[in-house]
DNA sequence: CTGAAAGCGCTAACAT
DNA sequence: ATGTTAGCGCTTTCAG
């Protein structure tokens, strides 16, 4: 039904190879027979069949991303980048939620292995060793994001340095007692922007008051939720009669619930308390929150460039790329006039 | 490199149609060759390559969907129930963001033409004529999802009634001067809600003041943006000197921007105007809005229902189905304690 | 430079 | 029931 190469071949009198030749821009074809293949391919309304292709190219001209879904917002800008790069590349995406390592690890198992994808994308998701081994062995080009693993190449943000600019961030504003609020510290980023924090501190000669900092343990998006900021603010006003006059919350998902709690309160934001966090997610915004934005966009296309460099390059070392996220001012540390907190 | 089912037959000392049967479950096989073959296969770590399987079969078994990317919040979630739907039966999906309605067409007369996918899903893009031809002509299953067309199956949500039940649910607390905020007109949700909203007025004999109806002509979403709610709000302020005491905001986005206007003439919700509104995005519960609740996930989850059965059953008609939003009551009427608003 | 032919891995029709 | 063969549409030798 659908027109192929034959049907061209015929009809400009050529064989199917020479057909193929001009559709590929092989050098060694006459101008005159590479013209007149266009022409009728144009006027056959020609489409190349994709999976034919593959087939023989032993090449898809698609990437996997594999995405934990129930996150959002990190991720649609990511993807976004990702996608974008993609189509002007002449690839495809095919994306892949899964909401836990096990789903991810049967679908890696289960479709990756036989030419499905050239190659593939995953995300914040950590890389069990067998998974490892496998791409390894396999020798599938992959790429992590936000996320790491000594034998692959990634992309991720520097956490500590993001933590030190919106550290010092507040204590340029003056502030002396800080706290912190972290998330669920079996989460590697929970983790590194708790060290990352204390190191400041310590740079700065400022003294950390164990009071002021509290952890999640939710396990639920290892406590980067609304929730676990609201629940770590609530236990602060609870355990201390007296408070930081800032407090760094490591995300800003928790930071809106962290604004809730002290709302309930009473407290206000910046006056009374000041607080930077951690992402610049789309809701940031909306609440005004001064945090550290991570190039989102930027990541998912460099994400990208690597994965198509490590498929048409297949000798390329693998590289360790990281982004340094940037201080957005908006409200939340009450020094960006065009902000009127809370803006909702 | 990789295993075939040549490698298998001759492991298996059978013929590749025979494992070929085995592999599709093909009733015609006895049971010994049968466990042989898949004894073998296990051994070997057989996978099928599926461009391969894709060619003979001449089915992709992968949908593409189509969505606008810049709307976010909507998107994910429908997304999120389609691939898990898909997963669940064995399809892959290819996501496709645009930016334009031309940039649909162009990845449309590109990618689709040709095998690549068995069916489409198209996310609140209207078709144009051109494209509605092709699709009927190549006889490609097509799904509209939050977009209608006569000659398609959609999945949409019933704004009549969605409208019906939030501006009654005005008029139960006792509203009688109930306003509205529209998007853009030249938006089809937008000016059905319009419609409806003037329908239910009526048939509740409430009078309409034309001057607390605000439509955006805003271009940028078609004015369902935070900004034009804003901007409208702002209008209706400067337009009047007495206010309704309650207003119906067309979409979640805008009521956002309402509110904002709103606390910045101290003029304080639910207390001095109540307002409902219409998505219940994922930022709504932050605001603690009371809107009308669209089943996204499910609507995703029939989307790729509705593909699959006319890819699997050509001959099916095609049917328009239509989801009933669902009243989500928090702070912005006030009468749900358990919200206090605004609830960030 | 170009035509013919082999083969990518699999399915399905055709024999047996 | 099972082996054999012919494609699916394209790329890529291999001759010429």
């Amino acid at each position: 039904m659908a027109v192929t190469i034959y049907d061209i071949a015929r009809e400009a009198k050529v064989g199917i190879g020479t057909v193929s030749r001009v559709l590929n821009n092989s050098p060694k074809v006459t101008d005159g027979t590479r013209e007149k293949v266009l022409s009728v391919a144009k006027k056959l309304n020609y489409q190349p069949h994709a999976f034919a292709q593959a087939l023989a190219r032993k090449r898809s001209n698609t990437l996997s991303a594999i995405i934990p879904f129930f996150t959002n917002y990190f991720f649609i800008e990511v993807l976004q980048g990702a996608q974008e790069t993609l189509v002007s590349l002449g690839y495809d995406l095919i994306i892949h939620g899964v909401n836990s390592r096990e789903q991810m690890e049967e679908y890696l198992s289960k479709s990756l292995k036989k030419g499905r994808v050239d190659g593939t994308l995953i995300f914040s998701l950590e890389l069990s060793d067998s998974v490892a081994k496998e791409f390894l062995e396999k020798n599938i080009p992959l790429v992590l994001v936000d996320t790491q693993h000594p034998k692959f190449t990634s992309i991720s943000v520097d956490n500590f340095e993001g933590v030190r600019i919106a550290t010092e961030h507040l204590i340029n504003l003056g502030h002396k007692k800080i706290g912190m609020i972290t998330a669920n510290l079996k989460s590697v980023p929970a983790k590194e922007r708790l060290i990352g924090f204390k190191q400041v501190m310590q740079k700065n000669n400022l003294s950390i008051n164990d009071r002021f900092i509290l952890s999640s343990s939710q396990t639920k998006n290892d406590g980067f939720s609304r929730e676990a900021g609201y629940e770590s603010m609530k236990q602060m006003l609870q355990q201390n009669s007296e408070l930081p006059t800032a407090i760094f919350v490591s995300s800003d998902i928790q930071a809106i619930g962290v604004l809730a709690a002290l709302r309930e309160h009473n407290i206000s934001v910046p006056h009374d308390i000041a607080l930077v966090s951690f992402d610049d997610i789309e809701l940031s915004k909306y609440f005004g929150l001064t945090t550290m934005r991570q190039p989102m966009y930027k990541m998912g296309e460099l994400a990208v460039h690597k994965a198509i460099q490590l498929i048409e390059n297949p000798g390329t070392v693998l590289s360790s790329e990281t982004f340094t996220p940037s201080l957005i001012v908006r409200g939340t540390c009450g020094q960006n006039p065009a902000y009127s907190f809370p803006s909702n």
